[in-house]
DNA sequence: GACATTAAAATACCTCCGGTACGTTGTCAA
DNA sequence: TTGACAACGTACCGGAGGTATTTTAATGTC
């Protein structure tokens, strides 16, 4: 790392944003490796080639980083997402058929992030540990932006959900999290689940199932016909 | 814990038994104190009165303690609700009615289960690591038997849900273990959150949005009148 | 009732984690 | 050229999960 930047250590405002950038974009490569659990403060530091304190001095903790991580990876994500609705969902089409563009949309575009939906799932009860009120509280703040902001895109697509967007994109978030831990084996037991017919109602692809949830929830909140 | 046994050592099948739910009942009353991120394997055998080895005797990692809990807390929760739905949901009443009851029922029963909903949480992303394939696939066989029972036990209410109702089952528990990260500040950080008033989209009780999602998504899954 | 057997228990230790105290040294202004 | 300062590395801490080894309580046997 020190052979790409011009600098050993970081004293103005830009050069200490790019030990930032480093630091999160370690993690980031670090997350398509292993799961959230296993990317730990002495590999990351190894990695991005800084002792252990000077990672702490950019980040308060290893929570703190992959919160950061996860907000950059859903506004990249919505950004995704907003050409993707534009260009596959039509407003002269009749509700139902744009509802299910919709889910489809984002099920399909969600479970080509894996990494998101597992950070999403790992949110609640690992990253918003072990972070100061003042961290976690910005976090929030950013996410509540985010929801409105997806709210507005797909309250776009869909003008009769009214104000119920904002709870099924909540819900969407909340499923893509949770199903990436009740569809998709983790690699290392793939194997051994194949061997063990009974567990086949576990085996649903992250696609279908959030496709089948995301569906069933649009289909609740939107108004009878 | 020695004063209320009459023996010291474990020497016979039942009293095996009896020290596994002693770890179990122990783990449980940390959990009332404290989130699952905190129960140590150190804290709970100091509590027990045992050596940290002799817990791992009984279970291989503290994770399988925690998980073991985890179905015990769904199968007690799903005994509770089958008697709420067969007293709160009457089949001579509309379809409608039906589902708002049973959402309801749904929705308190499990905010007044905080513990079981934080397990929900951390099932995925702490949970099912580090813990071994044979236990995490007995695991996950006990949760699809638990999974059919509550479908059971809500298709009776809504015999309209048809095959939906295990889907429907499936997000009610996945939404009970992400809605408890998404809107109950944690204990330590309500105070400062009751400072920010932007942030008051994450303040929805976990009642009250519980059951507007699961109403959703009930009402998502029926068919159309 | 003394005694060997055996498995349940405790002790001591391991590695790794996140995190901190403190000494070192690049870097820039004077 | 030289301080001064802050970005860095070194060395360390307590505690986590887990293991190897020793001790000892309970039991059957003589």
């Amino acid at each position: 790392m020190l052979a790409t930047v011009t600098f050993q250590r970081a004293r103005t405002e830009e050069q200490r944003e790019i030990r930032r950038r480093a630091i999160l974009d370690e993690a980031s490569a670090m997350l398509d490796e292993m799961p959230v659990a296993a990317v730990s403060l002495n590999e990351l530091s190894r990695r991005v080639g800084l002792a252990k304190p000077n990672v702490l001095r950019y980040f308060e903790s290893r929570e703190a980083v992959l919160l950061e991580l996860l907000d950059r990876f859903l506004g990249e994500w919505l950004a995704e997402l907003a050409g993707e609705l534009a260009a596959g969902v039509h407003d002269d089409r009749p509700m139902a058929e744009r509802a299910t563009a919709v889910a489809g949309i984002l099920s399909r575009s969600l479970s080509r992030r894996v990494v998101l939906c597992d950070l999403f799932g790992a949110q609640g009860s690992v990253l918003e540990h072990n972070v100061s009120v003042e961290v976690v509280a910005r976090y929030k703040r950013g996410s509540l932006a985010r929801l409105t902001t997806m709210s507005g895109l797909v309250g776009r697509c869909l003008p009769e959900l009214g104000e119920n967007a904002t709870l099924f994109c909540l819900q969407t978030m909340v499923m893509a999290g949770a199903l990436s831990a009740y569809s998709t084996p983790p690699p290392s037991l793939r194997a051994a689940y194949e061997a063990e017919p009974d567990l086949a109602g576990f085996h649903m692809e992250l696609g279908d199932s959030l496709r089948l949830a995301l569906t069933a929830t649009l289909l609740g909140v939107l108004p009878r016909d």
